[in-house]
DNA sequence: GGATAATTTGACCGATTGGTAAACATTACA
DNA sequence: TGTAATGTTTACCAATCGGTCAAATTATCC
């Protein structure tokens, strides 16, 4: 008799890892583009090359699907933000947050896009990991920038709110990546818009933070 | 006999328009929460508060009462971007753009995530007015930050890249409200946020764009 | 090689989807 | 007030939805 479901087992075969993992991707992919509700399994099974209750065989629902999916990723899309260094110097830590943000908006679209269709539907799925996690997070660097505007490092100012507008510059080349390109139109499509929005946006930052200088000159 | 739906008639008659705009009240309220694919005529139906064939009476499919809400929209949504002004200071002229579209992010949140729903998921619907309409509009204000940069009235940066971080970072608390909220905590959760990303975001911009001083003081 | 467990699939289910047909109700207007 | 046009609803359709089931196939291990 087969216990249903691959959950059951504790120890995970070869196939058990190669065939979630091939979902998964093609989960991203579906969700990524669609939303969830906006999704279907068939269409998940189609990109994953597998029949409907094969992928059912692993994820009992459609939900499952994605909540593993999320889980999976949500680490790494915050790594950015934990290397996020209080020793370090303002400038260059805010420079480099914004160059990895940046680069994974280019690297990693889809997982920006998965994100950004539960925020903005929501975020019925993650509400906790918002709540939870990720404030507690963005509460800990908060205090560094604070710490910084407060020592006349920087510019006094939010820093939630600059947080804000960190991740949104960058995320903006991910999820409105279709509108990005048909402002630039073809000459400014390729890969050096990023190179351009870096530069762009390190400018915009750096000049913006930059404390008066107490001495004018 | 009766000429199926309500296109027909040159005139439209003042339950025509009353029952329109019900509709259209209604799309914007399913289709910015859920998407084009995540939202179901039966949704909006139940919003409106008629019937899904009374509905159907008046846009003769889904994509109609999208196309139709779109197209309302899209003028308004960009207006702040018309009335951005050559002939004004740069200065107080980037600051009110940036004061309507946080304005707006505000007032009218349901009608900026219609667009980022659209944009998000590929902009299948409304590629056209993204590469016509909007392009052109952008082409041509850029033309003017291009100039006060070249007068050195503003810093030299790319005029484009400029544009999507301001669209990106006042959009923020539209389309990603909840994760705003969530971060934020309940304490700083109430209107006054607004204010809040207001002041960081006319400091960030306008200290990020001025002009290096050619006198060092 | 055979038993056993793990994997895969085709057929199917009830619910929901976008949309239609036609009868019915209401309005506008002469 | 009558009647033709306009507006509304009930009942329905085929397609698709998320998900199940049992049978068939494949991998594993002695």
């Amino acid at each position: 008799m087969t216990i249903p479901r691959a959950a059951k087992t504790l120890r995970r075969t070869r196939i058990q890892e190669e065939k979630e993992e091939q979902i998964l991707e093609a989960a991203l992919d579906v969700f990524s583009a669609s939303g969830f509700r906006g999704s279907t399994i068939d269409q998940i099974a189609e990109v994953a090359g597998m029949s409907k209750p094969n992928l059912l065989y692993y994820f009992r629902t459609k939900e499952a699907m994605h909540r593993a999916l999320i889980d999976r990723v949500l680490y790494t899309w915050l790594e950015p933000l934990r290397a996020f260094d209080a020793e370090g110097n303002p400038e260059t830590e805010i420079r480099s947050y914004i160059r990895r943000k940046l680069e994974m908006a280019r690297d990693f679209p889809r997982e920006s896009r998965l994100f950004a269709n539960e925020v903005l539907q929501g975020a019925p799925h993650i509400e906790d990991e918002l709540k939870g996690p990720l404030k507690e997070l963005v509460d800990e660097k908060a205090e560094v920038i604070r710490a910084w505007a407060k020592s006349g490092k920087i510019v006094k100012c939010d820093p939630y709110h600059l947080i804000f507008s960190i991740w949104s510059t960058t995320q903006h080349y991910a999820d409105f990546d279709v509108q990005v390109r048909a402002v630039l139109g073809q000459e400014h499509s390729g890969e050096g818009r990023f190179e351009d929005a870096a530069r762009f946006l390190e400018q915009l930052f750096i000049g913006g933070l930059r404390p008066p200088d107490p001495l004018g000159g």
